[in-house]
DNA sequence: ACCTGAACACCGTTCAAGT
DNA sequence: ACCTGAACACCGTTCAAGT
């Protein structure tokens, strides 16, 4: 007589750790941040909000490993035959290009600190500095000044696109609000960010990124 | 007979925008972000929670008037007589001493696009960059390229503030556990964040993020 | 005009009970 | 070993009812 299939391929579509993060990933990608829900998750998994426990620890856990599982992707990039500067660009363009693709990983990398989507950025930026001519004893802040300001543009683009959904408004219309706002300042009290107000609508941020990691490449060369 | 004094102080405490912002404050210090609820802070101005209500419109609101309150005590710092360098060193160096004092910022300044904490920062930086010689098309990247690093700092700071608390430990032993786990890395994989992990537990928080500034500092000066 | 506080519609997480 | 789903202890927000 026939042998059993062994027992854990009994049901084609068994709950698995790489399941509820790839269900996660979609349900981030489609309702953003405050979309992701035990219940919403556990209700696309056909199963049970206490089933999603027994493989993640939490929701934080949850949300850095779907974030891993893009920034791994975004870094991905061949860097072979690249000068250093180049390399560094290149991986940065590839978690802005993750970001825009993916906006929730802006929050979730924040909220990871030392955990392995930041590994992974340290990792693949680190290795390039050395290249790069940087005193050993300074490629800790050079790394960290990429790192941060790479952080700090993902979480301004996390929490534009949140707030967009909110209120219902696409991302650019967001931008304008905010530039109509800007232009109605005070011109006594906030002279500058007046005079930047009408930028707002027309820039484009993938350059002005690449300009930002370019500065400090700038300042990173004279160390 | 005596006239009744104005109804509008006829309670000595009565409840206001700014009594609520700074109820908040004291909150958030004390317990964190997760410690400000709409419930504990109505029992702390012995109120009820719909009371809140009627001077600010949600939550949101409530952080940002909480963080705008503390930006802006940050940014009253003097100014005359220095150089523009020295100027936005100052700039960010109170910036960094306020979410020192007030980590819970970080997460506020993020979710506050376009709001009035980050008008007062674009506003004090772009003022400088102008006297930095600083051609005006390139004005607003110099300066959110300056900001985007300072809200990264700022974002991980509050992190790692929020999730210390969580475990019930001090922000350094929070760092020293990374820094551990970060020793523990596959050496073939990660050899350079294994190469900087020891510096996780002995390096000037202050100092790093100063030296960011000027890697960005030097990256503007060359345009 | 301003405040009260119960009620609503959610959350993340736990856990006894099942298979 | 893995899953179920009710239950717990919360949230932010609303709103009829008060003063």
């Amino acid at each position: 007589m026939q042998r059993k299939a062994p027992s854990t391929q009994r049901r084609e579509e068994s709950l698995s750790r790489s399941r509820i993060v790839e269900a996660s990933i979609e349900i981030l990608d489609k309702y953003g941040e405050s979309g992701l829900t035990f219940r919403a998750l556990s209700e696309r998994l056909a199963t049970g909000p206490g089933a999603i426990y027994w493989h993640i620890a939490n929701k934080g856990e949850l949300l850095t490993a779907a974030c891993d599982a893009i920034v791994a992707g975004a870094l991905d990039v061949p860097l072979v035959g690249k000068t250093p500067e180049a390399a560094i660009r290149a991986i940065a363009l590839g978690i802005f290009d993750g970001m825009q693709a993916h906006p929730w990983i802006g929050s979730a990398l924040t909220h990871s600190p030392g955990q392995s989507p930041i590994v992974r950025i340290v990792e693949s930026i680190g290795r390039q500095t050395g290249a790069l001519g940087v005193p050993e004893d300074q490629q800790r802040v050079a790394v960290s000044a990429l790192l941060s300001f790479i952080l700090g543009v993902s979480s301004q683009n996390a929490a534009n696109t949140q707030l967009a959904r909110v209120r219902g408004i696409n991302r650019s219309d967001f931008l304008e609000a905010i530039s109509t706002a800007w232009s109605a300042l005070d011109p006594d009290e906030y002279p500058f960010t007046r005079s930047i107000a009408a930028q707002l609508l027309n820039h484009d941020d993938r350059r002005d990124f690449l300009a930002g990691i370019d500065l400090i490449l700038k300042g990173i060369s004279t160390l």
